[in-house]
DNA sequence: CTATAATATCTCATT
DNA sequence: GATATTATAG
């Protein structure tokens, strides 16, 4: 407490017998009552964090300390964003204008950015590009600049440019040593070249969104002052998730008031990848002197062995702010750790784990499954569908960063405006009309140059390939070369024969297409020129006659698309969103098994939780230790952290011996993570009796597992050699394997044999019990006897 | 210019 | 093993 003996202000007396205060918690009341300053809560896993944020806002409203629209409420997710909408909503009752500051970083700023585009040299209708755009305008830089490509590919740049913008780095900015990150020193001209083409596309990035409102705010104290004026109030969720760049943001809108309320929990930051700063949580009350620091330690979800073997685990990490964490709820079951042969018996077993749970009269809505990496979903993909069990891809593929869906945005794009080049790039033969990439080419040379150059000290601007001055004036910093539009060039370019009549034809008529639907899109609604566009481009034609399998999702998916359009009132409405709201609208989720990474998890909670793929290099992610060490470990252990307290009821860990990676067989170790539960919490059952790994193959010190790692199955399947590629006998399996008797095979040159996988094929070689066989289909390929059977017995 | 075959690249998580 | 790009033929 800083002000010692500070009397409450009488409005917060007055609302003290508020009926939502009754039912906090002595920490959760002090976190929501403290409404001046800076305040720091310090929100352990399922402590109420929502909760508070939401009771907060509404405590902060209700006192009349702010007004809705003085209120900047911030979350990552759009998801989160409206949720915490709704639950102020219920508090408090609909009405009062609604919160117009509460959103994503991104969607606020961009708000903000649209009053104030002009100052960045943007006009306010500008595009927000995706990674896709993004990556090809990239791309497109890298070629005109004569780097390689091949060696210097456009997505590795956007990653880079990526990581500069969640630092808050302008071109000027990046330090001298990291422009070597990329294309031998060239990285930081390059991120130039970006940004000014960007400028001349009216366009900008996400990473801009928050980098132009900085630079504003910076430049322009009397816009800063005016936000100051407006917001009262910030308060920021999943605060441990802040970047360099939206610190700062925050910082200089909240330094005026400085009555900033933070919300987060350090062994929750899972998004360092992304330029996520843990630092931010832990400076916290440095950059903020006299803050509040509210710790919530009650846990509200899990139980006792749940809570116990997620804490004993993250204890492993060094550089904790330190909670501890602690239920009143039972003990509870103990967290499972189960090892079985490989991925198809992983989704085996926990498959009919949810069927036994639901045969308990329990919901498949009530179990999840949570993976590392989206890759490890299809196994349970293939399982559940095989066993009509209903499930739900939480965050899957994204729905508006389907092709088709970005193509009708493009042609809506095109036809709001003229000068959006890769929009137009993207659709002029999609579906095909004879305009191919050499007409293309040869429309980016008529319209200047593909790319922009700088002309060094504000001389004239000149055509690059004539010399000809094409105007006397200065260019404007960062400015540039590029003087047609793609359309600009296609128009005057069917009026000459520089093109192929074919060519000149098609791009007339697409350009006499544009022209309608534009002259069409001022008197009809934006729903109806997207279905006229579709059916005119011939699109729908196209996918009508594509008889592949995606074609009629892909159809279908237009058809929701036509449908979502009609929820906002105008194409800028809608095409606002579709930059910003990434999260789909979850159809209900009745009655549908969870299946979500570890990532897209986070934030939410399941009775019963499956952790599989607890793998050396899967998990913990060889990537991230070979990328950010010991640091990067950390993370993974977070992650393992935040897996683990999703649970309620039950938590269950399993492991492979053997996965398939990159299409390879590999034989894999349990993960460390494994060896950090607690013993005393955890129960490791060993159903197959196979599979398991030694302990302390790693660490001899640490070994929970000793017995169940020296059951005499695990034992057996040492000696068999089962690691080299012999699979243990799993019921199901039974047919295939009983037939490998001992060691030596039964099968001899040429026998005709069948193979699950590879289909039928003959014996060519025979080495103990390891066949060469030519298969029909696959070729030649070296396999196990037992994983065979006579081609007469199939 | 388009359609098909062959090859390369890589695969983590997101606003 | 799958997708994306590139080479080749039509």
């Amino acid at each position: 407490m800083s002000e010692e003996g500070e009397m409450l202000p009488i409005s917060v007396r007055a609302a003290a017998g508020a009926p939502y205060l009754a039912s906090l918690n002595a920490g959760q009341r002090a976190a929501v009552e403290a409404l001046d300053g800076p305040v720091l809560v310090l929100a352990g896993a399922g402590t109420g964090k929502t909760r508070v944020l939401t009771t907060r806002l509404a405590h902060l409203l209700t006192t009349g300390k702010a007004k809705p629209w003085s209120v900047l409420a911030v979350t990552f997710t759009n998801k989160a964003a409206r949720e915490m909408r709704e639950r102020v909503e219920k508090l408090l009752g609909p009405g009062g204008g609604g919160l117009p500051w509460l959103g994503t970083f991104h969607s606020i700023s961009a708000r903000m950015l649209r009053t104030h585009a002009e100052l960045v040299g943007l006009k306010n209708n500008f595009t927000i590009l995706d990674t896709d755009d993004q990556v090809r305008l990239l791309k497109q830089i890298i070629d005109a600049e004569g780097v390689d490509e091949k060696r210097w590919p456009g997505r590795q740049l956007a990653g880079v440019i990526d990581g500069w913008k969640n630092r808050a780095l302008t071109p000027e900015k990046v330090p001298k040593n990291e422009g070597f990150s990329f294309a031998d020193g060239g990285g930081a001209k390059l991120y130039a070249i970006y940004q000014a083409r960007l400028k001349i596309l009216n366009a900008c990035d996400f990473g801009d969104l928050l980098m132009h409102m900085i630079d504003i705010f910076q430049r322009y104290p009397d816009v800063l002052e005016n936000y100051h004026k407006k917001l009262s109030h910030l308060m920021v969720d999943e605060y441990q998730d802040t970047n360099v760049a939206q610190y700062l943001w925050l910082r200089l809108l909240a330094q005026a008031r400085k009555n900033l309320c933070v919300v987060g929990d350090d062994d929750q930051s899972i998004y360092g990848w992304r330029g996520a700063e843990v630092d931010n949580i832990l400076r916290f009350e440095h950059d903020f002197p006299g803050a509040e620091v509210v710790r919530l330690e009650q846990n509200y979800r899990s139980t006792g062995h749940i809570l116990a073997a997620a804490s004993h685990l993250i204890a492993n990490n060094r550089g904790r702010l330190g909670k501890t964490l602690f239920t009143d709820d039972d003990l509870g079951h103990r967290v499972k750790v189960r090892g079985v042969w490989d991925g198809e018996a992983e989704a085996r077993l926990i498959a009919d784990d949810i069927e036994g749970w639901r045969q308990s009269n329990r919901s498949y809505a009530d179990c999840a499954v949570l993976v590392r990496a989206a890759w490890q979903m299809r196994a349970f993909e293939e399982r559940f569908l095989m066993l009509r069990i209903p499930y739900k891809v939480i965050g899957g593929p994204r729905f508006f960063e389907r092709a088709e869906v970005r193509d009708v945005h493009a042609y809506l794009r095109l036809i709001r405006s003229e000068d959006d080049d890769l929009a137009f790039e993207r659709i002029v033969n999609q579906p095909k009309r004879g305009i191919g990439e050499g007409t293309v080419q040869k429309l980016h040379a008529y319209a200047g140059k593909p790319l922009v150059r700088f002309v060094t000290d504000n001389g004239p601007l000149f055509d690059q390939d004539t010399g000809e001055v094409v105007t006397e004036q200065p260019e404007p910093p960062g400015g540039a070369t590029r003087f047609r539009t793609l359309i600009g060039a296609a128009r005057e370019m069917v009026v000459t024969d520089d093109l192929p009549l074919k060519a000149r034809t098609a791009l007339r008529a697409f350009l006499a297409d544009l022209d309608r639907w534009r002259e069409q899109a001022r008197t009809i609604s934006h729903v109806e020129l997207a279905e006229i566009v579709l059916d005119e481009s011939g699109y729908t034609e196209m996918l009508r006659r594509d008889k592949s399998p995606q074609a009629q999702t892909r159809l279908e998916n237009l058809k929701e698309l036509v449908q979502s359009m009609g929820q906002y009132d105008t194409l800028e409405a809608y095409l606002e969103h579709v930059a910003l709201v990434l999260d789909i609208e979850n159809e209900t989720d009745s009655e549908n098994v969870q299946l979500s990474t570890l990532h897209a998890a986070k934030g939410l909670e399941f009775p019963l939780v499956f952790l599989p793929g607890w793998e050396e290099e899967v998990f913990p992610s060889k990537r991230s230790i070979d990328e950010s060490g010991e640091k990067g470990l950390e993370e993974e252990r977070r992650l393992a952290y935040v897996g683990i307290t999703r649970a309620r009821e039950s938590a269950r860990i399993s492991f492979v011996a053997n996965r398939q990676i990159y299409g390879r067989w590999q034989v894999v170790l349990p993960s460390r993570f494994i060896d950090e539960l607690p013993s005393a919490n955890v129960d490791a059952v060993s159903e197959t009796g196979y599979g398991m790994q030694p302990p302390g193959v790693r660490d001899m010190a640490v070994e929970p597992f000793t017995s169940s790692y020296q059951s005499p199955g695990w034992r057996r399947a040492q000696e068999r050699g089962a690691f080299q590629g012999k699979p243990p006998m799993i019921e199901g399996e039974a047919r295939l394997v009983a037939r490998s008797g001992g060691d030596d095979s039964s099968y001899k040159r040429g026998d005709r044999i069948f193979h699950q996988k590879f289909g039928y094929g003959r014996v060519s070689d025979v080495e103990g019990n390891k066949l060469t066989v030519q298969f029909e289909k696959a070729g030649e390929k070296r396999v196990i006897d037992s994983f065979v059977i006579p081609a007469s017995a199939a």
